[in-house]
RNA sequence: GGGGAUAUACCAGAGCGGCCAAAUGGGGCAGACUGUAAAUCUGCUGGCGAAUGCCUACGGUGGUUCGAAUCCAUCUGUCCCCA
């Protein structure tokens, strides 16, 4: 083997909980794993990220990783951390998302690397011809009720219901797993600190189905890894737009990086050692440099660079990184005039339609109406905006609400406004 | 099936028949300070408007009243107790 993986998660703190015996395990031999995403969007986002990297990890230390889209599971819902019913998706939608995501995951394993291949299984393939019968003599006659009541997931929701099919999710989860073992010959099942119910529900039905655990070989193990958390106790993972998405078409390049640049000293060192692949050394070495000039911001451009280059492409994160840089530095306005065509294009651009821009009588009509909303969401907003000294235009910090829409095109076309002091806006205007 | 409670803005949660676009807290946004950070302080946080203004809103529908988030009837949802 390789590298010693569970090592390699206790110093990135990316260990929660584990059932003993798995470094044994995977000291003896390649091991296959396996962990579950939920195909109800067509794409991942970065709260998925974390557990992308624990293959990632487990890849790299020689084993072989699995990510098991749950086509099955997606249909169903899985009831821990939800405090509601979830809605059900058609059998289309999940298949076409499962494709998007089979995409992303491309960008972080190894799909072609010989034994350790990953490799990516839909478990509604095996589910699709259970009979309900089949399922009730298969995977429920071992679990007893009482010890599916038992997990937190169920028991949280018994105050306000839920329904037999969300009950029924872990059984499904945990044949999953099963289904790996007896076909694939896969020993464990990661995830979350969330899903520890469900797995370990897994690994209890892989020993009541084929024996207890005194012969080693027919062991089944677990592993969690803690789930993200920002210092001021606010989601990871979310910006105000909502979820980071790795589909460039949903979240753009240069937001993608921006998220990360805008990240919080205190959270920084957990999320570099998390999301990328820096060493020890490497991450130590770049926080002494932040400890002696913060305001350089070292860790968060290291670590936008990192991940948007895995997620977009190198070449599209240095537009990005230029593009940012442009954006903010103080002569933006003749930067902006000399970038080249392909960076220019990685800006934030809005194109505002030339009727739209015939409705706006004044800048507040621009900022809101005028490009549909997306710097403000009304006029209201926008003319509290700019009156709160928040609003400028080519940099220049515009307060008159009523203030005519006659500035000095940039390039010709464009206009450069900014919302506060993160976010700007190029607004194409002909 | 019987009885009781409850329904307020993004969330939590006040609300006397007129002074209620609705206390307070959280969240969100912005300003100042900085480093596109955190903490702190300040402002904003239904829509339109330059505005003293207008419109829409306190689960739905009707009603009482000069006037209703506030009273009455009814419906719906949720929760609790009994069978």
């Amino acid at each position: 083997m390789q590298g010693n993986f569970i090592e390699e998660l206790r110093w990135r703190g990316m260990l929660h909980d584990m059932i003993p015996g798995l470094e044994e395990q995977l000291a003896k031999e390649m091991t296959t794993a396996y962990i579950g995403f939920d195909p109800t969007a067509p794409s991942l986002h970065i709260g998925n990220l974390a557990a992308i990297m624990l293959l990632k990890h487990f890849q790299l230390a020689g084993h072989k990783p699995i990510a098991l889209v749950g086509g099955a599971t997606g249909m169903i819902g899985d009831p821990s951390g939800k405090n509601a019913e979830r809605e059900f998706l058609s059998e289309d939608i999940l298949r076409e998302n499962q494709i998007g995501i089979q995409k992303q995951l491309e960008k972080f394993l190894d799909f072609h690397g010989g034994a350790n291949s990953a490799e990516v299984v839909n478990n509604y393939d095996w589910f699709k011809e259970f009979s309900f019968l089949g399922f009730l003599r298969e995977a429920g006659k071992f679990l007893t009720v009482n010890y599916m009541m038992s997990k937190d997931s169920v028991k949280n929701r018994l105050e306000t219901g839920l329904s037999f099919t969300e009950f029924s999710y872990q059984l499904l989860q945990g044949y999953d797993f099963y289904h790996l073992y007896k076909t694939k010959n896969v020993r464990l099942q990661m995830g979350g600190s969330d899903q520890w119910g469900n797995i370990t529900t897994g690994t209890e039905i892989i020993r009541r189905k084929e024996g207890s655990g005194e012969d080693e070989a027919d062991r089944a193990f677990a592993l969690t890894t803690p789930l993200v958390t920002k210092v001021d106790g606010t989601k990871f993972g979310k910006s105000e737009s909502g979820n980071v998405w790795l589909d460039p078409a949903k979240t753009s390049p240069y937001e993608f990086y921006q998220f990360w640049l805008n990240t919080a000293d205190a959270d920084v060192p957990r999320l570099l050692r998390v999301f990328t692949l820096f060493t020890q050394s490497e991450i130590e070495n770049m926080e002494a440099q932040h400890a002696e000039a913060p305001h350089l911001r070292i860790l968060q451009k290291a670590l936008g660079q990192e991940v948007t280059t895995r997620v977009h492409g190198a070449n599209i994160c240095e537009e990005v990184i230029e593009a940012s840089g442009i954006l903010f530095a103080k002569d933006a306005i003749e930067q902006l005039e000399a970038a080249s065509e392909s960076v220019f294009q990685q800006l934030p651009i809005y194109q505002v339609s030339p009727e739209a821009l015939a409705e706006c009588q004044n800048l507040t009509d621009l900022i809101s109406v005028g490009c549909n909303h997306l710097i403000c969401s009304s006029k209201g907003e926008a003319r509290k905006a700019i009156q709160g000294n928040a609003i400028s235009v080519n940099k220049v910090k515009v307060n008159n609400p009523q203030a005519n829409i006659d500035f000095p095109l940039l390039r010709n076309k464009y206009l450069l406004i900014g919302n506060g002091k993160q976010k700007n806006y190029i607004l194409a205007i002909r």
